[in-house]
DNA sequence: ATAGGGTTAG
């Protein structure tokens, strides 16, 4: 968003705001005052932004009440912006209430009113950082503390006289020492204890380094004595008091170094010496509980915090954004901003893609009100995510709209957001305009990258124009750009769809082992396909030995290699053990071993195990009804054939072209002249479209019976002139084959 | 987690 568009949104808010603060106060108003009076010229065009941004701002104060140290942030910021700095930095000054400078917000308020008297230095360092020290940030807190401990108080301050170890005895407590220490200390419960001592000297915070330092330190400790009471029990004999901090730095050294298990023992060890946990520690806990996938036991320790920060919710919100619980992360956020706290814009960020991906828009613009009002600036990459997530809802015109009216404010739009345009265009099949976007990233200068190309790839492949895909992947080398995972998995299913399998190997050559879930899936099923067996099965060896999380893909083409590769005993034996211990598999992971049991003769059984899937309720749709109805035919069954046609209606599933096509050729070649015109009358009915093939073969049988033609005459009539039509135009018949599939 | 892109059975 340009200049001008910032200065609206935040003009915008900040009257919001202060009609929608739980208790408004004279600092407040007098801020409110100062800043409106510069602004007042402007009220005009307070109304043509709403319309313009066509932000739905949460305007409901029961909904969304921003607590007034939030409210006194965003009137700084709308003051910063608008070059009433001045007023802001006097109501700081005299200190009606320094209280409300608080939190993150703190050093955008500073950074804003610096930028505004720069050359003026008005603001020094020394106000900034008597600002700084009423910020609750824990982080920043532990941050100046050091800073200020290592320019003026540790610099003369020596540890002669402490009870800390000689080697550090005459060396000023700085991280740089501390590290050293740590690193040379002996043995490692030595270094636990004198870890434990550095952080219980006043004023002093251990770093990042320190803290991964120890990670490796506990970890052997672990495995030397097991448990964590006994770890403390050997503490107690280095002379370390065991106090609720000792717990505290245990379980952030344990927490940092994934290693949960321990964690949580510390946790209880915890409580079992009667210390109750603080919130840092049941943060520590909930995200925990989170990662080893314990959502319950998250929010139980959630909700028993009693005096929830930023980071109780920040972490909540962080785990249900990559869960993609949308509901869940509605619910934190509410109560988040109902207890006084606004995430930061990483975590607006990811919530708002979340929005986007999922197409919640709605839901979206309700978090893009809250950035305005948190006082963040809406920047091009949130436009960029509104107008996929438009496409993604089905909105394309809204897409469209939404982006004449980020140029309009002068929010100008970048290679991501044509990207998004294009990619929404084609999802949709409104190619045209997609290479109208296109020729528009080309005429203004803009070099596609990966992301880009990617996209073409994958684009061409849709549309069948096998050849232009390939080019820009031979494009890469010249454009500088280096081929990823999505590159691969692009090039890799075109080559598949095109038929151009001897080029598979020449592409996999690029891909080595390091490879993600779907390219893997990819990889292995193109190697199958192409009846490279036992490479399929290579793949999907390397794939479960990367931790990866196997999904249905992985399954369907693991059984179906190993059916093909001609172990169906082997694939059989590993579909019973998948199905015990996988509850969802889907439709496809049944088709797929049901159909290579077909195509490998085994008609039998491959009869068996779908009969089984209905028993056990699993879920099948027309692909799996029309798999095993040719497995009947094939067997012979046609009896059973056609009832299991006409069983699969009663399922609620219901035969489609591919189906009938199935069933009437296999009664063709029976030569079951009733049954077909049985089935055919079906088809009728129900409007499904025949393929040419199938009309011709229904044709051809029953047109030798003369006396039958008389009921199918017309259909009949109009099928001849297809077959004639079908002659001119068959040679360009394979693009069209691709754009249906 | 860090804007935008990729996979499956008949």
């Amino acid at each position: 968003m340009g200049e001008m568009g910032k200065a609206i949104g935040l003009l915008l808010s900040g009257t919001l705001v202060y009609h929608h603060c739980a208790n408004r106060n004279a600092t407040l108003l007098s801020l409110l005052s100062d800043v409106l009076i510069v602004l007042l010229s402007s009220l005009a065009i307070l109304g043509l932004l709403f319309r313009q941004l066509n932000v739905s701002v949460p305007v409901d104060p029961l909904e969304w009440q921003i607590s007034q140290d939030t409210a006194c942030n965003i009137v700084a910021r709308l003051a910063n912006t608008v070059g009433a700095a001045e007023s802001v930095l006097r109501v700081a000054a005299t200190g009606h209430d320094k209280r409300l400078f608080v939190k993150a917000t703190l050093g955008r308020i500073i950074s804003g009113v610096t930028i505004a008297y720069a050359g003026k230095s008005i603001m020094d360092l020394s106000v900034t950082s008597k600002m700084l020290w009423r910020c609750n940030w824990v982080k920043q807190r532990k941050k100046i503390l050091n800073t200020l401990s290592f320019s003026s108080v540790h610099g003369q301050y020596s540890l002669e006289n402490t009870a800390g170890p000689r080697s550090i005895a005459s060396k000023p407590l700085t991280h740089d020492n501390v590290y050293s220490c740590l690193r040379e200390s002996p043995s490692d419960l030595k270094t636990l204890n004198f870890f434990f001592w550095c952080a219980r000297q006043n004023n002093y915070f251990h770093d990042d380094r320190a803290f991964d330092h120890m990670v490796g330190v506990v970890e052997k400790l672990t495995r030397e004595y097991y448990s964590i009471d006994r770890i403390i029990e050997e503490l107690k004999v280095y002379g370390c008091e065991i106090k609720p901090r000792v717990f505290l730095l245990l379980l952030e050294i344990f927490w940092r170094g994934h290693i949960y298990d321990k964690a949580i023992q510390v946790y209880t060890g915890m409580s079992s010496f009667g210390y109750v946990p603080n919130t840092r520690a049941m943060n520590m806990m909930m995200d925990v509980n989170f990662k080893v996938n314990l959502v319950n036991g998250a929010l139980e320790i959630f909700e028993g915090i009693r005096f929830r920060n930023f980071f109780s919710f920040d972490i909540a919100l962080s785990h249900f954004c990559s869960r993609g619980d949308l509901v869940c992360v509605k619910i934190v956020l509410k109560r988040m901003i109902g207890e006084g706290f606004y995430p930061n814009t990483e975590r607006f960020g990811q919530i708002l893609r979340l929005c986007c991906r999922t197409g919640c828009v709605a839901e979206a613009f309700q978090v893009v009100g809250l950035m305005i009002c948190s006082g963040i600036s809406v920047s091009v990459n949130v436009w960029s995510m509104l107008v996929s997530g438009f496409f993604r809802s089905g909105e394309p015109q809204k897409a469209v709209d939404l982006f004449n009216k980020m140029i309009q404010i002068s929010c100008f739009p970048n290679l991501v957001t044509y990207t998004s345009l294009i990619k929404g265009f084609v999802d949709l099949g409104m190619v045209e305009e997609a290479f109208t976007v296109l020729s528009k990233v080309q005429s203004e200068g803009l070099a596609p990258d990966i992301v880009l190309c990617n996209l073409m790839i994958h684009t061409f492949t849709r549309l069948g124009r096998f050849e232009e895909a390939r080019n820009v992947f031979t494009s890469l080398k010249k454009r500088k750009l280096v081929p990823d995972q999505y590159t691969f998995v692009s090039i890799l299913s075109s080559l598949c769809l095109s038929g151009e399998f001897d080029l598979v190997p020449r592409i996999t050559h690029g891909i080595g082992t390091d490879f993600d879930l779907v390219t893997g899936n990819l990889l292995s099923n193109c190697f199958s396909k192409i009846g490279y067996y036992s490479y399929a099965l290579k793949v999907l060896g390397i794939m479960s030995n990367k931790d990866l999380a196997l999904d249905c893909y992985t399954y369907t083409v693991y059984l179906t290699a190993l059916c093909r590769g001609g172990a169906p005993r082997a694939a059989i034996k590993m579909y019973e053990i998948i199905t015990r211990e996988n509850k969802h598999l889907g439709a496809h992971f049944h088709s797929a071993i049901i159909d290579s049991l077909i195509e490998l003769g085994r008609y039998n059984t491959a009869i068996h195990l779908f009969k089984r899937c209905i028993l056990e309720k699993y879920p099948l749709d027309v692909v799996s009804f029309t798999v095993a109805i040719k497995g009947l035919m094939r067997a012979k069954r046609i009896d059973e054939a056609c009832s299991l046609c006409s069983d699969m209606k009663e399922n609620g599933i219901f035969p489609n072209r591919r189906t009938y096509r199935t069933i009437i050729s296999g009664l063709c070649k029976e030569k079951e002249t009733e049954k077909v015109k049985k089935i055919l009358r079906e088809c009728i009915e129900e409007g499904v479209e025949l393929d040419p093939n199938t009309k011709f073969k229904v044709f051809s049988l029953l047109s030798r019976y003369r006396g039958d033609f008389s009921e199918f005459r017309s259909v009949f009539e109009k099928w001849k002139s297809e077959f004639t039509e079908n002659m001119d135009v068959s040679d360009s018949d394979d693009e069209l084959f691709v754009s249906v599939g």
